[in-house]
DNA sequence: CCGATATAGTGGCATATACCACTAAATTCA
DNA sequence: TGAATTTAGTGGTATATGCCACTATATCGG
């Protein structure tokens, strides 16, 4: 067997990890300069969407296919460092709505010509046209659908 | 804007990332009778190719596009367990040797069957076409020669 | 051979992310 | 209405993963 042989040329899991160690190596290096790490980036990002009323944790965990605990870990850093804030929601006690603060609003917008380079190399490297298709499906194996039918799935026994 | 959008849209890092929570949540959710995390099953499994005089942790880490030290950090609980152990080189004393132990190499097997269910219904559902090329795709931005490229480049400026 | 440099790993610290147990608040239903 | 159940978040613990500083060993230059 050769050196460059490896589990992630047949596990698809594998494969994806080690890839999104990757990119989140290149992305983290150019998202850097703005103090942000490129996940913090992205939770923000997607927070900033919410607007100034903001969103619950849980929709917000759902749509990034996150465990509801596991983003209220990584909030911490960046409500401790004051760019996002949790505030109660009026109707439902039980519910907390994250939102940018003004300085993480402005971290954010900051972050975000650096995040443009960082995506505009991948296009031009990989393909602007394999990177839509790629997100594509990585977007498909993000559904619930998908994780519904993998998991209703019963493994090949024709063959 | 609609509840469904999200950054993952139009950003790669994002998207992988998120396809990545889905997928280890799956194939952990079928590995896990095995008592090993997807991760470390990927990982014993490469350690496995390596054979019995096992291999240097540097030439590991690079093939899994991992900080040397966070492939340390991640080997931790499976020497504690028994499962993988460290020998020294006998030709260079810094280098450290990992190999599965009689008790890895079973484990390692043993989870080989639940890990194999698991592709089997990723194919199934998502295609065995898509995913040979799916997990071509994600082999290719995992390349030393893509990292070089993505620095190298420059953000496009046609626009 | 010796000092300067390069290489392999380790350990500390920080973030990312999951599971579980627990609290509080809302909803259901008898 | 009041008890049972469901739902949203929190905090603890564990693994995953990166950076930095440090140690030990090897290699290189003179």
């Amino acid at each position: 067997m050769s050196e460059t042989d490896g589990v992630w040329q047949h596990c698809t899991n594998s494969a994806i990890r080690r890839a999104a160690r990757q990119l989140g190596q290149l992305y983290d290096d150019l998202v850097e300069p703005s103090g942000l790490k490129g996940t913090q980036f992205s939770l923000m990002s997607q927070i900033a969407l919410a607007g100034k009323d903001g969103t619950p944790l849980k929709p917000l965990a759902e749509g990034l296919v996150m465990d509801l605990s596991a983003l209220g870990h990584t909030l911490k850093p960046l409500t401790r460092d004051g760019l996002v804030e949790l505030i109660p929601d009026a109707r439902d006690g039980r519910v907390k709505r994250a939102r940018l603060t003004p300085l993480g609003a402005q971290k954010q917008e900051e972050a975000l010509a650096l995040w443009h380079d960082a995506q505009g190399r991948f296009d031009a490297v990989f393909g602007a046209e394999r990177s839509a298709e790629m997100r594509s499906l990585l977007g498909l194996i993000s559904t619930p659908d998908f994780a519904k039918a993998f998991r209703a799935a019963k493994q090949k026994s024709d063959d």
